[in-house]
DNA sequence: CTGATATTATCACCAGGTACTAATCTTAAG
DNA sequence: CTTAAGATTAGTACCTGGTGATAATATCAG
């Protein structure tokens, strides 16, 4: 039985493990054809904690990820952002945006990158969305970078309300557009729409 | 010592699991007083799996929701379906919804809801958003209760394309509305839209 | 009081490890 | 060839957080 040398084995642990983190020290020499001693010594320089130590860890995880939820305040990365102009923000879709079985981006995901950035691109205490006209002109799959550019169209026409234009890309393709009308508070707080937002400084 | 009557300490063993599903058994006997014995009679007659198990289901739950997201897939618990005629969502909105200065929920959640029950009420094996025309009616606060129900006003009009007409309420008051068009596989994948979803059986 | 139910105690056992020591195998260098 | 170093395997004791079974005790209701 040829023996496979030390770094090859670590890899192909390290991904067995990544691939299946259910499985046990025991599993693994099956896999491995190494005895259970040498597969803890190999957890052990490879810093891999035990199965249940590996279960917990995901537990926990997902425990705190159910009550923080995905969705933060604000989705995306705002690169540029020139108050009651225009702004860039960059979001990519990974795993937990995507279904698994199509590696298609969840809509609401795509949404809120937008949503976020019309709202945040309003110089206003409260900004708060009142409608939405959105199109997905194109699938987002897993690993696309989404680049969103809004712009206001009218600072403030009727009833302190604002025209945002919004256009979400990947590369050079347009996927996403939205037509945005936000509501901006004169002061006073929460009258209408469905979103706000936090302090400026 | 006074002790506590059985039922109501079965409630109070099942919220304190609930609240923090990471203490052992030993640990509750520190909060209820009783011998670790009658912890364990007490998990058995509830149904409690010990720790680790619960630990490994939360952490398998997790692993493949990376992998088929079973939980955030639909964001809502939706209450009644009738395929391709309508439906009803239920979701509250909680701490993590809202914006903490105003107590308002930010309105990517709203569509999220919106979205996810206007795509599950298509019956086929992919469905995904076209384009959506929302608008919120009055801001949702923290505690509220949205209750979501969707018509599909046409079948299959052109292209694999149906629309789905929206409302949210809270209580009998309408804080959202919406026009979706969903567009629906006819058997193949991935053409168009933001979004989707898994099997159907 | 007596029987039923509830609670506690004890003991053996299990999975999936850690920690440590010791033996064996392999390899390369002197 | 010999020997030292490193890699691998073996074996033992011990740990946590339990299960399962059995038995003893407590509590309460009729």
């Amino acid at each position: 039985m040829e023996r496979m040398p030390k770094r090859q084995r670590h890899q192909l642990l390290a991904r067995l493990i990544d691939e299946n983190p259910f499985m046990t020290d025991r599993e693994l020499t099956r896999h491995l054809k190494i005895s259970i001693q040498t597969i803890r010594l190999d957890r052990m320089e490879l810093g891999i904690p035990e199965l249940r130590e590996r279960m917990k860890l995901m537990a926990e995880r997902s425990y705190d990820s159910v009550r923080s939820l995905p969705l933060h305040e604000v989705i995306g990365d705002i690169v540029d952002l020139q108050l009651d102009k225009s702004g860039i923000s960059i979001f990519e879709i990974r795993d937990e945006h995507v279904f698994s079985r199509t590696g298609i981006a969840r809509g609401h995901h795509v949404f809120a990158q937008a949503n976020s950035l019309a709202v945040a691109i309003i110089d206003d205490k409260i900004a708060l969305t009142v409608t939405a006209d959105i199109r997905f002109i194109r699938p987002v799959k897993l690993g696309e970078k989404c680049i969103a550019k809004a712009y206001v169209r009218s600072i403030s026409g009727e009833r302190n309300k604002s025209k945002v234009e919004l256009f979400t890309y990947v590369g050079d393709e347009m996927v996403f557009q939205g037509n945005f009308v936000i509501y901006r508070s004169a002061g006073d707080a929460e009258n209408e729409g469905g979103d706000g937002h936090a302090d400026r400084h």
